[in-house]
DNA sequence: AGAATAGTGTCTCTCAGACAGTATCTT
DNA sequence: AAGATACTGTCTGAGAGACACTATTCT
């Protein structure tokens, strides 16, 4: 091969719903107004000794010191111009990850947030998302991160009904209560408790352990455990 | 960026439905030996000054002779020998073709085949597909693009259910017997016809033209058009 | 007329949403 | 005991599958 090639590139979306919104980690950057925005995904080179996804676990670790979490591959993004300085294509991904394990990574890093994800849209009809911050207000998104957010809720979202991802974002222990704000949180909407608890139950992927949460205020309610 | 980087390929499905079968575009190999395979998808590296969508609006042009056609990106595969020769992280696309056009772009062209996709998995549970032609028998796929092929496959019978892209597979003006063939041939069982009928006349993208089939024995079927 | 397919009416079953009720725990 | 939340019983309506029936066109 002796034409250019295009550089290639993993950019990572790390999730979670923390006090009923939908987050993500962000990074800072310093190059801000050469990439178009002060925060960005983390992400990383694809070496040529690694596959994509050993990339993706790869960043996982270094920019957020994870072991491991649920991963997947998104979509392909390869516009001319999505990284200004030079030619980038980068495969997106998600990772979904409990509250608490995400709010341990960012603690004490200055330059790791945990931002919201704002949409503006209804259902699954796309279109790029926002990030906030009650520290820091509204965040600029570098390249195009924007649209990658925007496309990781509309999967979610998608997912959501015919699949148990979303469990992913509970720890190992939880209330029927704590996995419907996750899914409310993802769809953005409120649903009806006896409904979402049948669909629960129905499914064969969780079972209750008898024992009840602890300190709660008035009746503690049974704790639950993935299959 | 000093390190060697991946080549970056794209890979294409042109896909059609043909006599009641799921049908896929495949290119004859001579470097069958080295490749692992006689038959591939068509594909070709992305340029450098390329978007992703680009490459294989070029590939469908320069390697099936197509204009145009509904072009949607699937997966992007990194394994580091699924080309054995060298690095090639591929992306994937599928692109959904009227049986007419596609067959009138393999005619005379004895390097191109037209093979049925034959998977033995039911639902939308995954794994990899083979590729039978009745000419040829079972054909040989190169590179990991049985199970490029296998993705595909689960892509449209996910689809199916909550978007209208199986009708990109149908003509201008069509019968709601043909509309059904073409779901039937995707999922791999039967459907019930009321049931059908009432599912596609409900979504309000095809609307009844007035006009019946020619040439059919007994009772002409009205045709429907897109809106 | 007969054959074969086009197209429809209706029953049932399942499932999700909604509401209202009962149960149980903490303070 | 009071209050707040956990959990459930039941009604209703939407939608899919199944079956049987009618309608239309060709030979």
């Amino acid at each position: 091969m002796s034409f250019p090639k295009p550089n290639l590139a993993v950019d990572l979306a790390l999730i979670t719903v923390m006090d009923g919104h939908l987050c993500c980690l962000l990074m800072n950057r310093q190059d801000a107004v050469e990439v178009g925005g002060d925060w960005a995904l983390p992400g990383g080179f694809v070496h040529i000794d690694e596959t994509i996804e050993q990339t993706a676990l790869r960043v996982l670790q270094q920019k957020a010191g994870m072991e491991t979490a649920y991963l997947e591959q998104l979509f392909t993004y390869g516009n001319l111009n999505r990284d200004p300085r030079e030619r980038v294509v980068s495969v997106s991904h998600f990772a979904l990850v409990p509250a608490k394990n995400l709010a341990k990574a960012v603690r004490g890093k200055n330059q790791l947030a945990l931002a919201r994800i704002i949409v503006n849209w209804d259902g699954e009809t796309g279109g790029a998302a926002s990030a906030f911050s009650e520290k820091l207000g509204t965040l600029n998104l570098a390249f195009d991160h924007a649209d990658m957010l925007g496309d990781v809720v509309k999967r979610l979202r998608g997912k959501l009904n015919y699949s148990d991802i979303a469990l992913e974002l509970l720890p190992e222990f939880f209330t029927l209560r704590q996995a419907q704000e996750i899914y409310e949180a993802i769809l953005g909407h409120k649903l009806t408790k006896p409904a979402f608890r049948r669909k629960l139950t129905d499914r064969k992927t969780i079972e209750p352990t008898g024992q009840r949460e602890t300190a709660s205020a008035f009746r503690p309610a049974e704790l639950y455990t993935r299959i």
